[in-house]
RNA sequence: GGCCCAGUAGUUCAGUUGGUUAGAACGCCAGCCUGUCACGCUGGAGGUCGACGGUUCGAGCCCGUUCUGGGUCGCCA
């Protein structure tokens, strides 16, 4: 037997017993006389002692070795607290070598961390040996499972979606596969089994759900996999907007209740914030609600304000209270100001009944009052105005507040706060080219439907499509779909797309709906991002087992790679 | 594709104004040690300073090119 009990099980009740551990060698401490080994597997640490000089001879760091013995006791003082283990330990008889390690690591397993990423990625099947980074990986399995779970308990069937399927026009780029069989021809991963889903509705089944693998040939991120990563991906059928938030609540509370390690959770029903006062408020589409602070509209106020500087330009407003902060803290804040690239920041703050700031003197009585009324703004505390172009001052806010928030200490850090960003636009004008396109999805449901696509502005037409958003961090959209093939010919035209173009982009599901298409509704959560969150990493790629690199590269196994002259020959691809 | 940052021992890093033989910690090897638990002590090995080119009497350090890696903008319906 290779092994009676695992390295992290045995206690006081198993004295006496003759037991066979197996590990990897953890470290050594050699006295002479006697020597101590510590033993590790993924459930824990047990210590190993040796009298006999020459058992542990030619015995490396993180071999894996089996050790037959006698399970002891340990003395009061030498218990060790540190591991579930500590008060006995196994007093060795043999010791077989399974599978001898070179004596010199690339790191420290215990300190791969701090390791740099190239180097932990080549040797990630030692990187994973740190139990801190082991335990991400368990954990994410684990919260794989509850979901399953959760969604199963919810009446929602997991269906399987395929791999190889054709390339998309929409989104992002593909990774393609050239075929074999069909000169000239490629398969392309999907990015999102988003049509398969559609055509299982249309199928008649009535809750999907998947654990889905989605393909994008984009660049990474902190927080984004280049290459691939995993949804959790819904559809229900004859459901609307709140049928999907209500699901979506209950999933992801449930599951930061169930691994957020006590922090807390929103409860349900989250907020629901429509995207154009999201900007307004949060000067994002991805607010950080952890942060109380929130922004207001100052440009009517100003439009009647004697103030050049801010005269017929958009104004947006912070209240803050800065008390108690040194004269460098307000230095501080018109610096970063500037360093992304606003004009200035300029400031109020109420002492008594007085404002004190530059820009007291343009203000009259009457819209010194006025202003407060407008902004709440109270005895003590700072008014920060940001004013600038229509098309950069939201996002000057948003960043102004994330500042004031995290330079002041009143983002709460141990809460999950989540919200619904609802109302999506249904169409956006392209910068450079000025042409509509769709924001989103196009398959999304405009509201007010085909009345609204004839008779509205298009870029006044909202979606019924939403983003869960948790610390200002996307973590999942859906939306609506339109299963009306009017509406879509409809919708596509608006975004100056021709039926025939629709018919031959989306056959498949432009057809299908022709044949009796229930409304639905559903929606796509990064499972990646949920695990990063909940085991509180900051990168990504710690919260996956073998992840690509930032240039998208496996640097342990060479991907991509050259292939031979022959495999190019069979899928008729000639390289360049 | 653009921009920013980094690259010195196996690992993490230091290296002054350009100046003798490039250092430290951990790891590795050898020796000593019967109760440690990140054991301790003594000694030792280990370097194409990412690569190429340039400036200079002299380059780890300055300049150029390039490679690799990290971040970011674009991109991510």
């Amino acid at each position: 037997m290779l092994r009676t009990h695992t390295c992290g099980i045995l206690r006081t009740a198993d004295v006496g017993a003759a037991v066979t551990l197996a590990g990897w060698v953890d470290t050594i401490r050699d006295h002479g006389g006697v020597k101590f080994l510590d033993l590790r597997d993924e459930s824990g640490i047990t210590q190993i002692v040796f009298h006999d000089d020459d058992v542990l001879r030619g015995v490396t760091r993180e071999s894996v070795v089996s050790v037959r013995g006698t399970v002891r006791p340990r003395d009061a003082e030498s218990v060790n607290p540190k591991h579930a283990t500590g008060e006995v330990e196994v007093f060795a008889d043999t010791l077989e070598i399974l599978g001898p390690a070179r004596p010199m690591l690339p790191f420290e397993i215990g300190e791969s961390t701090e390791t740099r990423e190239e180097v932990r990625l080549k040797y990630r099947y030692l990187d994973l040996r740190n139990p801190k980074v082991h335990a991400n990986i368990k954990l994410r399995s684990e919260i794989i499972k509850f979901l399953r779970a959760e969604m199963e308990s919810l009446g929602f069937t997991e269906y399987q979606t395929p791999i190889l399927t054709a390339s998309s026009p929409e989104g992002a780029r593909d990774f393609l596969v050239p075929s074999r069989k069909h000169a000239g021809k490629f398969y392309a991963l999907p990015q999102a089994p988003q049509q398969f889903k559609q055509l299982l509705m249309v199928a008649g089944f009535d809750k999907y759900y998947q654990i889905a693998p989605c393909f994008r040939d984009e660049d990474a991120r902190i927080d984004r996999t280049p290459g691939e990563f995993y949804q959790l991906d819904l559809e229900m059928a004859f459901a609307e907007q709140e049928d999907v938030l209500a699901v979506a609540e209950r999933v992801i509370s449930d599951t930061f209740a169930r691994f957020g390690g006590g922090r807390s959770v929103t409860s349900a029903p989250f907020p629901r914030i429509a995207f154009a006062d999201s900007l307004l408020k949060y000067g994002t589409d991805k607010p950080d609600l952890r942060n109380p602070l929130v922004i207001c509209d100052l440009t009517d106020f100003f439009a009647g304000v004697d103030f050049p500087i801010f005269k017929g330009k958009p104004v947006r407003g912070i209240v803050a209270d800065c008390s108690g902060q040194p004269r460098a803290f307000f230095a501080d804040s018109e610096k970063y100001a500037l360093s992304i690239g606003m004009a200035g920041l300029g400031y109020l703050t109420l002492a008594g009944d007085a404002f004190k700031g530059p820009i007291e003197k343009f203000l009259s009585p009457e819209q010194k009052s006025e202003l407060l009324a407008l902004t709440g703004l109270r005895d003590g505390e700072t008014l920060f105005f940001i004013c600038d172009a229509s098309a950069n001052v939201n996002r000057y806010a948003g960043e102004i507040r994330t500042w004031l928030g995290n330079a002041l200490g009143i983002v709460d850090e141990s809460a999950f706060a989540f919200c619904f960003v609802v109302d999506f636009p249904m169409y956006e004008r392209d910068e450079d080219t000025g042409a509509i396109d769709f924001t989103h999805n196009p398959f999304s449901l405009p509201q007010g439907g085909l009345k609204a696509l004839q008779t509205l502005d298009p870029l006044e037409i909202r979606a019924n499509q939403y983003d869960i958003v948790c610390n200002g961090i996307e973590l999942s959209s859906g939306a609506e779909r339109n299963n009306n093939p009017e509406v879509m010919k409809a919708a596509f035209a608006v975004a100056g797309y021709g039926e025939d173009e629709l018919e031959s982009r989306f056959s498949a599901l432009y057809t299908a709906f022709s044949y009796g298409a229930p409304p639905s509704a559903g929606m796509a959560a990064g499972v990646d991002r949920i695990i990063m969150l909940l085991a509180n990493e900051e990168r990504i790629r710690d919260v996956i087992a073998f992840p690509l690199n930032s240039e998208a590269r496996d640097l342990m196994l060479g991907a991509p790679s050259e292939v031979t002259e022959l495999q190019l020959r069979d899928v008729h691809v000639k390289v360049r």
